[in-house]
DNA sequence: TTGTATGCGTTATCAA
DNA sequence: TTGATAACGCATACAA
């Protein structure tokens, strides 16, 4: 990084005590401790005090402190800080996609309970994407955060348990091993009761569309799709899978294409989406082509986020408990990083179906 | 909504060299280099020289190294290696809210120019609270992180100078001072594209709805469409203004119950939402009440996110490039940090209007 | 090529 | 109450 305080463009003031501005000082690098309290004429150990015990400190050097520390601009290094302490505050949650609301509603979530234990929350973002995944995940352990929340694309995957030895570490949305907290909500019985749906509202072709089909999520919905299908007698073979690359509303517009061209008599008058996004998307494109919803085709969706109720025609969908969901599981990783001998839960939340116009 | 949970205990297994598996040390602590060195039957150098410069390690010695850093499960410590190094490579973006799709299509944005430079992006929310953005702005600072990117309440808190001086810091989606770099869009323009459309289409009578109104961008498109307004030599008592607490969907509706609530003679044909949030919400109260749009009701939204197009009715909007702005956002933290003598750019961007059927 | 020693900025112990 | 000093874990210059 550049040295700052000699080369920036913008002239530096000079000391000067206005309240209110940071006095850039001398020294051409980051006030430490020990020049804060040269400044203020004490000794290194006050100044620790003065931030970490103020009341062993007199009033009038608490003062002197903290008016040096004005002075310098001085920000504590929390590399420093955390090395000698040997616990941080921080903690973590890897989510599989940013970009859907679904998980940003978890980590609200999370955050409420982050927020009431005072401890700060980084999001990264692994895009789906299993080395940015693994990537986040390492640079967190590097960081020796308090805890690891994370939606994986694989919950099974080794590196998992391996950091979970190590750290506090809860799954969110995917039921894991007993070697991991987990937190989840029974895909398969939502896979089912979409289905479910569609069967009682009389519909005998019917196709599932999502992928890639090694996602977790993917599998167990379309385990409930197929178990609902038997269950109802129907001919299995007339439930497809429509395989997607994602999960996102350009998939879904696209897989809307892909089943326009089936021949009419073969189309399937129902399509149970593997999330919300994708029955955006698949809605999308039969609106743009006259396409009737649900008269020509039924839509369910998967989440119900709270575009799912506002979209053109309000879409029918498989609701988890969302920010329920983030609660319990920063609840989670609370327990087991304050509990010695700390058991292992796999708390998995019931789905409910939402009826909208889009199948109704 | 219901849950079962199911507990299990993990015993810890004692050592055992299974491929693949990590083996629990009996140290009783997180295993450092010199435990690896020490198994490996090296130098406490050898052991860094594996990690930072594998070059200058003989290929036997390598081998042994990684197979105690496996065996013992060794994390390094980033705290202690950032100490040391004095140098960070991760970057921090402070979010106004998460749970808008424009804020997350920024920031992938960020991310593609922070991966291009293989730098760690966390992602922190502020969810529209200054004490939050305070307190993340801090916590990045006192990691010593290698920049920050963030998208403030106020742009010209004094707060963000301060630390602007001290590390490098881009402001994405608001114009800031030239102390600071900055990327965003002209929120001027954009009003007056919105409103410009709206008495192109022949309204007299329209509304702008959003706030806080302390909010720069909300600030600036009011101020856009008041100057459209003007200029079309229209009433200006004519271009009521619906303040609301937030941009959420949810305002959105609460706007639109109250805007039902006004004489019908009195009553707006034609309204210009902050963000599209609020436009979908007002949408969704249109619809829900048989209002209809854009025959009773014009809308037009702001940032044109996807789900903007796939709502009810396809929503006009003014069109932000979001991922670019991410990208040039990022670019210029790169720069700012690799240059000497870094010169504070305020790059602008145009937004343009995407008609919809929701005014056509 | 490998090993040893020093210091990064902070906290906490302990003596004054 | 205050001040001197020893870790914390790692990286690097330098010695071997």
């Amino acid at each position: 990084m550049t040295n700052r305080s000699t080369q920036g463009r913008v002239p530096r003031p000079a000391k000067q005590l206005v309240p209110g501005v940071v006095v850039q000082s001398a020294l051409g690098r980051a006030p430490r401790m020990d020049d804060v309290a040269t400044l203020a004429g004490v000794s290194l150990g006050t100044v620790s005090n003065v931030l970490n015990r103020p009341h062993r400190v007199t009033a009038a050097n608490v003062a002197r402190v903290q008016d040096a520390m004005a002075q310098l601009g001085f920000v504590r290094n929390e590399s420093a800080r955390h090395l000698r302490a040997g616990r941080s505050s921080t903690v973590g949650y890897v989510m599989l996609d940013a970009t859907n609301p679904f998980f940003t509603d978890v980590s609200s979530g999370i955050e409420s309970t982050a927020e009431a234990e005072s401890l700060s929350l980084f999001l990264c973002n692994s895009s789906n994407r299993a080395e940015r995944e693994v990537a986040h995940l390492e640079r967190l352990r590097e960081m020796r955060v308090a805890g690891i929340l994370v939606t994986p694309l694989d919950p099974s995957a080794g590196h998992l348990a391996e950091i979970a030895a190590s750290v506090p570490l809860v799954v969110v949305g995917a039921r894991t091993s007993h070697e991991i907290c987990s937190v989840s909500v029974d895909d398969v019985l939502g896979g089912q009761l979409a289905i479910q749906h569609l069967v009682d509202l009389g519909h005998e072709r019917a196709a599932f569309v999502g992928g890639p089909s090694d996602l977790t999520q993917v599998k167990d919905r379309i385990e409930g799709a197929r178990q609902a299908w038997r269950e109802a007698g129907l001919d299995g073979a007339n439930l497809t899978v429509l395989g997607t690359e994602g999960l996102d509303v350009d998939q879904g517009r696209a897989a809307g294409e892909r089943l326009a061209g089936l021949p009419k008599r073969r189309r399937p008058t129902a399509v149970f989406c593997a999330n919300d996004l994708l029955a955006l998307g698949m809605l999308q494109h039969a609106i743009a082509t006259g396409c009737q919803v649900p008269g020509d085709l039924a839509i369910v969706g998967y989440d119900d986020i709270d575009f799912a109720r506002a979209a053109a025609i309000p879409v029918t969908s498989v609701s988890q408990p969302r920010a329920e969901l983030g609660r319990a599981a920063g609840r989670l990783l609370i327990e087991e990083s304050n509990t010695s001998g700390h058991v292992h839960h796999n708390q998995v939340f019931k789905p409910e179906l939402v009826a909208r116009q889009s199948t109704l």
